[in-house]
RNA sequence: GCCGGGGUGGCGGAAUUAGGCAGACGCAGCGGACUUAAAAUCCGCUGAGGGUAAACCUCGUGUGGGUUCGAUUCCCACCCCCGGCACCA
């Protein structure tokens, strides 16, 4: 080992002249060719090693009986176009989870696909005039080039997209499975309706209540329309996501607000006369201030109700109004609220007394009974409410602690008054005691609601996958055979929607049919599924995409499911995802998987802007990842994307900070590339001096850095900040006069090319080439750190009298209390500042502060 | 209104996990080396104010208070920003 220092085999170790040297090392081994261009070669390195994962099939996972798996999944895109560096960022997070993991010896299940069918595509197309079908697909094989071209570590076997009939086919399955469970089914649906076009109408599609092409008063109408149970699973979607530990809180609280669980009463009001009205309240101890009821719109008894055909006649016209109203407006919170009074009267069960019915606008439907009681003194919508219509307010409810509530309305919780045998009890006494006083009367009980609604899952839109159903003259409504699937979307339709109700209802080849049951004629389901169905279970089919018979073979999924690392935008936060843990809750009732949530751990990632707003087409402001690869190759545009926020939040794409990037890869070339003639293998790493022990302690102490910043949620910027660190560091050393072993500096550099090698992947293949390994890098072990390296040798202690640092102490490391003491006071600095000061007391925290505080 | 997240240099951001040297790393800026020159590269400086450019001192993590030898970190109150939901009874 001598050797190398004596021999000046080592340009680089020559006196002062270290960097020179290296340079002059340099450009003899590598030419004028290279001296030109004074930066690496990325273009020639980045294509030669997608090549050799390609055709070494390295990134290609079956399941293993002797190996852990590792389930890594971004969020896959629609195939609209092309992706520009803001898409690239969902995947790029997702590529260097895949191959840390890969090298920590977990076999990386890493697969990618398309979610084609939807309306993104199928708008583009139309835009375009060219068929949906291939629009899609040519925009699918484009994407898969440039997800190429990045060296995204997929499984490109897997891949499908969701409109390739041999997937929809199993989406099709899918909704016969739960059409079976009596998880789907058809219900009326109140959409918009124009009675002269006949056709319903999207919100856009209303203008100041009438159609947008004919002018007519558009109304409310009912069709059937296809829904998923999912509301069965309230209460297990809402409960299982305090299991999910490692998914962002504010995804889970977006999943519970939409969920939206609330404990109230059933409350039965007589009505005068008969019958009577159910509401449902979450404030029953209110309910002696309740001095009017409130009907919605839509509820059956708002036209059975009216005393006479006068005040019926009003009402009507007053629910057509108010129904016409566009769904965007009225459930705008700023509408005022308006009623009309039916002339008829209920009664308070528990004050015998009687109050007025109104009907409402601002009473939803959908939500409790479509009824409530109104109760001014305590709901700011009723005062509003009671203030317009002079309606009694009665104060119920006063604060436990009365300087709370000054003049306002008080809609908090506190003690009753004025509440009969009840008053005096606080508001939870009461409504537990009021609720058993309804319940043995048979007027109330409690209830649990949620806002959840069924899953509508029907649409009169082409480019989806078809609902397996028929309608048969005789046996009514009829599913599909299993046998017979796919029900394949017929390519010859104008897909252009024109008002009727589903393009597929004009192609007869598509609609006529004969009934699976009896034989006799029938007809077609025309409606598409909802594209969010497609995207509801995608992710088990990459794990078992090979098979024609079965939607997945469950050994498959029994290994590689669930999905370990998932990672995708914010925007899916509620939907997608509450899809997916309700399909995969469905389908584990009926025993088909084996885990009842798919995504273990879930990350969001920030969007890039580009000039303070989100990259998009529209507003002109994409980067293209081509355009990146040409200037700097991608791999600067891989760790820019990593280094320039932490990759939860939102950034702004700048150039400079690429070139910073493209700055450090080069200085990790030249660092790391001479050494291509000096094979440093079988040298072992032995320490001889204090600059070995100094690089020993930073290789040692930026492995695990690295480590635990991707192990602790994705710290990927402070983890490149590191390896930064480590690499000026190492600078600093080689060009100091003195030596480095070469075990060591071997060591060191290999330690680095391994770490860098995830975020990029390109140029660690090719200098873990260069120092003469034959294994490739993706193949290689994650390194690991020795303790003992990283803790230091000596420890600088700050002095610190009454808060302010005044001198510094520099110890060996784990020197005693009161040794520190006894340095600290000898100090000439530290006495200086305790010039006529009384000691008061000392606190010394080992190997990190001394802390003095005194008096005068 | 409710829920969630956040507020640190010219900028992106570190340090917040168990209280212990605030500003790591990068960008931008300034100065220098090399070069005929430019680019590239390398070296140095870069929170504010004072001080001779040194030593050194004071202030400084949204605001005000508290706990502590010590607070960006913990507690209380408030202000502002971002995101989600929103007439859900």
């Amino acid at each position: 080992m001598g050797l190398w220092r004596s021999g000046s085999a080592l340009p680089w170790h020559g006196r002062g002249h270290g960097f020179k040297s290296r340079q002059l090392h340099h450009f003899n081994n590598w030419g004028e060719k290279e001296k030109a261009m004074k930066v690496y070669d990325f273009k020639h390195i980045e294509n030669k090693w997608k090549k050799i994962w390609e055709n070494k099939k390295v990134f290609e996972a079956e399941p293993s009986a002797t190996k852990p798996k590792c389930y890594v999944l971004e969020m896959f895109p629609y195939p609209s176009g092309y992706l520009h560096v803001g898409h690239l960022k969902n995947y790029t997070l997702g590529d260097v989870v895949a191959r840390y993991k890969r090298m920590q010896g977990f076999n990386v299940l890493h697969p990618m696909g398309f979610d084609s069918f939807g309306l993104p595509a199928e708008n583009a197309a139309i835009e375009k005039g060219i068929h949906p079908k291939k629009w899609t697909y040519d925009s699918i094989d484009y994407i898969r080039n440039q997800m190429k071209s990045v060296g995204l570590s997929y499984d490109f076997r897997r891949e499908f997209a969701t409109s390739d009939p041999t997937y929809y086919k199993w989406t099709q399955w899918l909704f016969l499975y739960l059409y079976n469970r009596n998880l789907a089914y058809q219900k009326e649906a109140l959409v918009n309706f124009c009675p002269r076009c006949r056709t319903v109408l999207a919100n856009e599609q209303v203008i100041d209540g009438g159609c947008w092409r004919c002018y007519s008063k558009v109304t409310k109408k009912s069709f059937r329309q296809w829904f998923l149970r999912i509301t069965d699973y309230a209460e297990e979607l809402l409960n299982d996501l305090d299991e999910l530990k490692n998914w962002p809180e504010h995804v889970k609280t977006m999943q519970r607000n939409w969920i939206g669980k609330s404990y109230g009463t059933l409350v039965k009001f007589p009505v005068e006369g008969g019958g009577d009205i159910e509401i449902f309240t979450t404030r029953l101890d209110t309910i002696f201030g309740a001095t009017f009821l409130v009907l919605s719109p839509e509820h059956p008894l708002t036209m059975e109700l009216p005393a006479t055909p006068i005040i019926k006649e009003e009402i009507s016209s007053f629910v057509e109004k108010t129904l016409m109203t566009p769904e965007i407006e009225r459930e705008a919170a700023e509408i005022p609220k308006e009623g009309v009074f039916l002339g008829r009267y209920a009664i308070n069960p528990f004050t015998q007394e009687k109050i007025p019915i109104y009907v409402a606008n601002y009473v939803l439907f959908e939500y409790g009974t479509g009824a409530i009681m109104g109760v001014p003194a305590h709901d700011s919508r009723d005062f509003d409410f009671a203030n317009k219509y002079s309606l009694n307010i009665r104060e119920v409810v006063v604060p436990e602690t009365p300087d709370e509530f000054k003049d306002e309305l008080f809609d908090g919780y506190g003690v009753l008054k004025d509440s009969g045998s009840f008053s005096g009890l606080t508001s939870s006494e009461a409504q537990v005691k009021m609720s058993e006083f309804l319940k043995e009367r048979g007027l109330g009980e409690l209830q649990v609601r949620y806002k959840l609604r069924d899953w509508l899952l029907s649409r009169q839109r082409y480019w989806g996958a078809p609902i397996p159903m028929i309608y048969c003259d005789k046996c009514g409504v009829v599913s599909v055979k299993e046998d017979d699937l796919p029900i394949m979307l017929p390519e010859e339709v104008d897909f252009v929607p024109k008002g009727s109700l589903s393009p597929l209802a004009t192609s007869p080849d598509f609609l006529n049919t004969s009934c699976p049951v009896c034989g006799g004629h029938a007809q077609r389901e025309t409606d598409t599924m909802d594209t969010f169905m497609c995207s509801s279970w995608y992710y088990l089919r990459f794990a078992s995409p090979f098979t024609n018979k079965e939607p997945f073979k469950k050994e498959d999924i029994d290994y590689f499911l669930p999905v370990d690392h998932y990672i995708g935008g914010v925007e899916h936060a509620i939907l997608h995802l509450l899809y997916s843990r309700f399909i995969v809750k469905a389908l584990n009732d009926g025993g088909l998987l084996n885990f009842r949530e798919p995504f273990l751990r879930l990350f969001t990632q920030g969007m890039v802007l580009k000039d303070g707003s989100a990259m998009s087409t529209s507003r002109g402001n994409v980067v293209m990842p081509e355009t990146i690869s040409k200037k700097y190759g991608i791999d600067t545009g891989r760790m820019y994307i990593l280094f320039a926020a932490p990759p939860e939040r939102e950034f702004e794409w700048k150039e400079e900070g690429v070139m910073g990037i493209f700055r450090f890869l080069n200085r990790v070339w030249r660092l790391v590339s001479p050494y291509k003639d000096f094979s440093l293998q079988n040298i072992t790493s032995v320490s001889q001096n204090k600059e070995d022990e100094k690089i020993k302690r930073l290789t040692h102490k930026t492995v695990k850095k690295v480590t635990e910043d991707i192990e602790n949620n994705f710290r990927f910027n402070t983890a490149i900040a590191a390896l930064m660190e480590m690499v000026n560091g190492l600078n600093k050393s080689l060009e100091k006069e003195g030596v480095v072993s070469p075990g060591v500096l071997r060591e060191a550099l290999e330690s680095l090319v391994l770490l860098i090698s995830p975020f990029t992947p390109h140029l660690a293949e090719e200098l873990w080439e260069i120092l003469k390994h034959q294994k490739l890098i993706v193949e290689e072990k994650w390194p690991s750190y020795d303790e003992t390296w990283i803790k230091e040798e000596m420890v600088e202690i700050p002095v610190q009298i009454d808060g302010k640092i005044r001198s510094k102490l520099t110890l060996i490391a784990g020197t005693s209390e009161e040794k520190v003491k006894e340095l600290a006071l000898r100090e000439e600095r530290v006495n200086k500042f305790l010039e006529g000061r009384i000691i008061k007391g000392i606190v010394v925290v080992p190997d990190k502060i001394i802390s003095i505080h005194t008096e005068i």
